[in-house]
DNA sequence: AAAATAAAAGATAAATTTGTCTTTTATTTA
DNA sequence: TAAATAAAAGACAAATTTATCTTTTATTTT
């Protein structure tokens, strides 16, 4: 479904939802060091993620990226689709080039349930709320 | 969600269960060629599943691909996990090594839901069924 | 202003997936 | 039995994704 650079994204996201805030940031090294996952692979996702504003950052000393409270607002439909791109929710799921309701492909209708009802929570969830719930239950990252 | 090889192996499934009986088969260039996929990429695809019995050949003369009967009664989600491997529908969206109902990552519970509602219908659908409706709703490859 | 810090950017390399081409093997037909 | 046919198998190449390393730029602290 999602690429790894996505899969990263998406826990670095949330790893940050957690962890920093305005006052509190964290540099790549750290991130990836929790995370457990290439750091240099991770800080191209992280300049991918902060270039179109879904995380913050600052350079030099003290500095690091963030989640401003502006960015807990937002889903992580936006911070997929910054990295694999427009068409993961929405392209055919057996590579035709044209599939849509009028002209569906075999899978279509099944697929379509699928990845609509994924993505309507991801969409509609803010990043927030989904931070809450990881502190709330003691989700993994 | 699948990779290329998976998707141009579902097609060709369909595209045989269409097409060709054990009386009726046909050749890869053939089936390459109305499917717009790489030739002797499909091929691979092709001998893949031939070896697990998802779909039958001969060789020689008047030989070919085909489903027999048998082949027919089979479903998708073998096809799928002959190429993509038995990981496709189980494992963590977020590439978490180990992600269960026990321990689940901050996506399970929706990634789940609307996974295993594909895997199911994937699952218990026949391929012959898959053709009649293909047939019947006039759908395209 | 200088030093230190950390992101941003760029270049390169490894690994995987996708795609192509050639040779071999099995089967059928003539 | 020989020729033709088509899958099977193997080697190789291109493209994409993943990963690493180095240099540059911006910012902060001293």
């Amino acid at each position: 479904m999602f690429s790894k650079a996505c899969k990263y994204g998406i826990r670095a996201v949330l790893f940050l939802a957690l962890n920093t805030s305005e006052t509190l940031k964290m540099g790549v090294k750290e991130i990836a060091g929790e995370l457990k996952v290439p750091q240099h692979f991770l800080a191209k996702i992280l300049q991918q993620l902060s270039k179109y504003n879904l995380i913050s950052s600052v350079k030099g000393p003290n500095g690091g990226f963030f989640l401003s409270e502006e960015n807990l607002e937002s889903s992580l439909d936006k911070v997929i689709e910054c990295i694999d791109g427009p068409e993961v929710f929405s392209s055919c799921i057996l590579g035709l080039p044209v599939c849509s309701s009028e002209n569906p492909c075999p899978l279509h209708i099944q697929a379509f349930a699928y990845r609509e009802g994924l993505y309507y929570q991801l969409k509609h969830q803010p990043i927030r709320e989904i931070a809450q719930k990881i502190e709330k239950e003691n989700l993994q990252l």
